[in-house]
DNA sequence: TCCTGTCTTAGACTTATTCTAAATTACATG
DNA sequence: CATGTAATTTAGAATAAGTCTAAGACAGGA
C-alpha cells in the first residue's frame, strides 16, 4: 500500500494511507461522500476537504479513474485499465464489464474526431442469482 | 412546437412553450441553467423551479433525454433515439453520434445482466475543419 | 360564482464539491 | 539543534446543481 502510493509519485501520509486503503479495497466505485464516512470511522479527524484533494490527487497520478455515472455524484474506480460499466437501473448498484467482454466496431468512420478512450454505458437489471 | 407538446401529453403554458422553444432549438445538450438562462431573456419572470420541473416532464414524457457526462451536471438531449455520445476533452463540448455509426458485439456473453438500453460513451478531440 | 386541480413563484434547503486562510508537519540545511 | 520553506491538513465558508415547500395565480366545470 506505502509501495504503491511511492511508485505513483504520491508522497505518503497517514491520511493518504488511510484513503487508499478504503479506495482500493474491497468496495467498488465508493462516492467521495462513501469514502470520507470509511476514513473517519479510523481516523476521524480526516476533514472532507482531504479527502477530496487526496482523490483528486490519485486521479491525477494515475491510480484511480473518476467517472461520472450517477447523477450528481462522481464516483472513483480503482480498476484504470479501460473497461465498460453497467448500471442497475433498481439499485443504482455499477459493476464492472470487462473490457474484452465488449467490441466496439466503426471508429475509424468518425472522421471528425480524434477518439482516445471510449467506453461503454449499459443500463438494466441484474439477474438475481 | 404547440402541437408537439400536445402529442406527448403535456398541457401547454407559456412557460413550457419558453422551454421548449430552447431546448428543442438548436441548441444541443444545453444544461438546466442554461436553459434557464436563455428562457429568462424572452421570459424574465419564469423561476428555476419552473425551468426544472418542466425539463422533468419533458424526460416524463419523452421529449427529451437526460444524460450525465460532464461532471456535476445533467445535460438534456432532444435527440431521444438510441444514439452515443463524444466529448471533447478540451472544451467539454458533447456531440450526438449516430446510432448506426457504431456497433456494439458481445453483449450476450452478459448473462447476470438484463441489458435494457447502452451507449458508447467517447472522449478525444474533435478535428479543426 | 365557487371549487378544485394544475401551474408557477420565491426562496429555503440539500448535496456534492471547491476554496480559503490558518495551523501543522516535514524536511533540509546552516 | 534551530530555522526557514514547502507541503499537507484542517474547519468552515463559498459555490453550484438541483429539489422542496408553502403560498398565490389561473383555468375549467358544476
Amino acid at each position: 500500500m506505502l509501495a504503491t502510493l511511492r511508485q505513483h509519485g504520491i508522497q505518503p501520509t497517514p491520511q493518504r494511507l488511510a484513503v487508499a486503503k478504503v479506495v482500493l479495497g474491497r468496495d467498488r466505485h465508493p462516492s467521495a461522500e462513501e469514502v470520507w464516512a470509511k476514513v473517519r470511522r479510523r481516523c476521524p479527524t480526516v476533514s472532507r476537504a482531504t479527502v477530496y484533494n487526496t482523490l483528486n490527487l490519485f486521479v491525477d497520478k494515475g491510480l484511480l479513474t473518476m467517472q461520472v455515472l450517477r447523477e450528481g455524484t462522481a464516483v472513483f474506480d480503482a480498476e484504470v485499465r479501460p473497461h465498460h460499466h453497467f448500471i442497475d437501473e433498481r439499485t443504482g448498484r455499477i459493476y464492472d464489464v470487462p473490457w474484452d467482454a465488449l467490441q466496439v466496431q466503426g471508429q475509424e468512420s468518425l472522421n471528425h474526431y480524434d477518439v482516445r478512450e471510449l467506453q461503454v454505458v449499459l443500463r438494466g437489471r441484474r439477474r438475481k442469482e
